[in-house]
DNA sequence: TTGAAAGCGTTACCAC
DNA sequence: GTGGTAACGCTTTCAA
């Protein structure tokens, strides 16, 4: 910058503002400049310009996992919204363990982003405590907590599996077995597990049954290989409850494979309205979550968040639809 | 950084080192220096660290679309890799289209990265101009691109889809179509096309039927949709080569709700080895592509050019093979 | 093994 | 409309 100003006459400081199209600046002083700047191929350090402001034009987004339709819907969503304003995501994956969050959430802060998206409501104690020092606009999506750190933007995953217990009693079932991962690492499956369990003794079922399907994260090739091995005493069940639509087709496709049909001698139900849930022959029954919706009003509160200074937490329920499929 | 070191009563050039866990500092001095930042909730600014040493510790990555296990894959086994030599990756979505692509790259030059990873070896002209300006360590993946960039890491479209109709040749099939997307956005989609057409002609098939199932990208429901407007008349084929495992699950649902009967009135082939390629009833017949070794590999390449400044360009071909399933 | 000084490139603030 | 000064938080370099 300094070259550039010796090259136009001018100070740093004009060049500087020049630059950053400064309305104070004549018009005729930013056209030298430019030109000035050009023909000595000056490159801008954005870098410096971060580190002088404290703004680094970053959002920090946690992700359980980026391959998975419905948080790269929610990404694409809300990096669109945020690109709008300038900002860039710097993306974390956790791989569904608080721990790893931790871990990235760290790293993540050392960038300084100027704002924090987690997902889900469970951190670890010293995630939190991290936080709470730290005056930084923090939003939890896609759940509802109990004990928020900042704004949410989400649904309650309670609530969308009584919508699906609900159906399969309407629809004549009662003994349901639930397929999830293994206790411990997603917090969203055990609050969807306790959803059912709790559901079912609402409607005076008899306990639902828990089939592990492997640690987290648990996917088609995992509800397969389970129920493949469960083999044709499946069918003591009268519905598979599956954490997720991906689990539900695996779950489904090795139903058939045992020669089961479904939904005669089973129901099988998923969570999320996945592509493959939609196109599957037969579809599967599931609930819908707005995604893409979940991002952009991410977006919307961290713009308001970072314009306005606003603080009061916003709670943004988006709610979930039943989608009836061919399954149940 | 002054204010953990005067908790611990040194100064902060020591806690600086302690903190970059340089061996000239005693053990002890470290541990009370990373207890005490903890205490204090320091967290270090990679801002300051990156100003000051002229390294943005960022890695630029573009992906077609980060709703793709494949590329999910890659990113993850990347990812991991490079944070093994403390870089971030800072990410872009191109939706497949090249002038997207052109645009991220400016977003993402703007940032200093230390290296750029691009998927794909089609590039605008514009965007070839920026990246031969720059000094800057650039590796095409996913591809063996004609004329390459820099490095590459990737393998060949085009053989890949060889293998699939000599299988199909060999199993007895003659007339096939292929199922992708619309031309224009998907260059890897249309190389794949070309390799078809190619492979079928060499082999004297029939000239291969083109079917569209719309703008790029294309996955289950493009398939299914295009299938089931086709009806019964797509038993005329008897293969029906997919772009992707995603397309040719929809197609092979399709053709199931058709009551058409899969592989004896039509072989289904996909591409990627997916997921739900081989856990379908029937699995689909497709080409395993070495995802997570490709990140590795490129985690690889990137270190040797960031530490021994390596400049000749390496190509790497991590091949393919094919996976023959149930659906042919 | 530890510390002091200087400076990375930019911009906020104030002065003119 | 333009310029001077100081400072952002860290690390390189040299000295003790």
């Amino acid at each position: 910058m300094r070259d550039v100003a010796k090259a136009v006459g001018m100070s740093p400081m004009t060049v500087s503002r020049a630059l950053r199209d400064d309305e104070t600046v004549s018009a005729s002083t930013r056209a030298r400049v430019r030109s000035a700047a050009r023909d000595l191929g000056y490159v801008y350090d954005s870098t410096a310009q971060a580190f002088r402001t404290q703004k680094s034009g970053f959002v920090a987004v946690t992700l359980p996992s980026v391959n998975n339709a419905n948080f790269a819907e929610t990404f694409r969503a809300l990096s669109t919204g945020l690109s709008a304003r300038g900002l860039q995501i710097l993306l974390g994956s956790t791989n569904y363990r608080v721990e790893k969050e931790e871990e990235l959430v760290g790293q993540l802060l050392a960038r300084n982003p100027e704002a924090l998206v987690l997902t889900g409501g469970h951190h670890t104690e010293s995630t939190r405590a991290v936080l709470r020092d730290r005056k930084l606009p923090v939003i939890e999506m896609w759940d509802l907590p109990d004990a928020p750190l900042g704004h949410v933007v989400g649904f309650s995953n309670t609530r969308a599996m009584q919508h699906i217990v609900e159906h399969l009693v309407a629809t004549g079932r009662r003994r349901l077995a639930f397929v999830s991962a293994s206790d411990g690492a997603d917090m969203r499956g055990a609050v969807r597990r306790q959803g059912v369990i709790e559901a079912a003794r609402s409607y005076g079922l008899p306990d639902v049954e828990i089939i592990d399907a492997g640690p987290a994260p648990v996917s088609m090739r995992h509800g397969a290989r389970v129920i493949s091995e469960m083999g044709r005493k499946v069918a003591r069940f009268d519905a598979l409850v599956c954490v997720s639509d991906p689990v539900a087709f695996g779950c489904l496709a090795a139903v058939q494979r045992l020669g089961l049909q479904v939904p005669w001698d089973l129901a099988i139900t998923g969570f999320g309205n996945f592509e493959v849930a939609q196109v599957s022959h037969p579809r599967i029954t599931t609930v819908a979550v707005q995604a893409e919706q979940i991002g952009q009003q991410v977006a919307q509160v961290l713009a308001a968040a970072l314009d306005d200074g606003m603080t009061a937490a916003t709670i943004i329920d988006v709610g979930s639809q039943l989608v009836p499929g061919e399954t149940s």
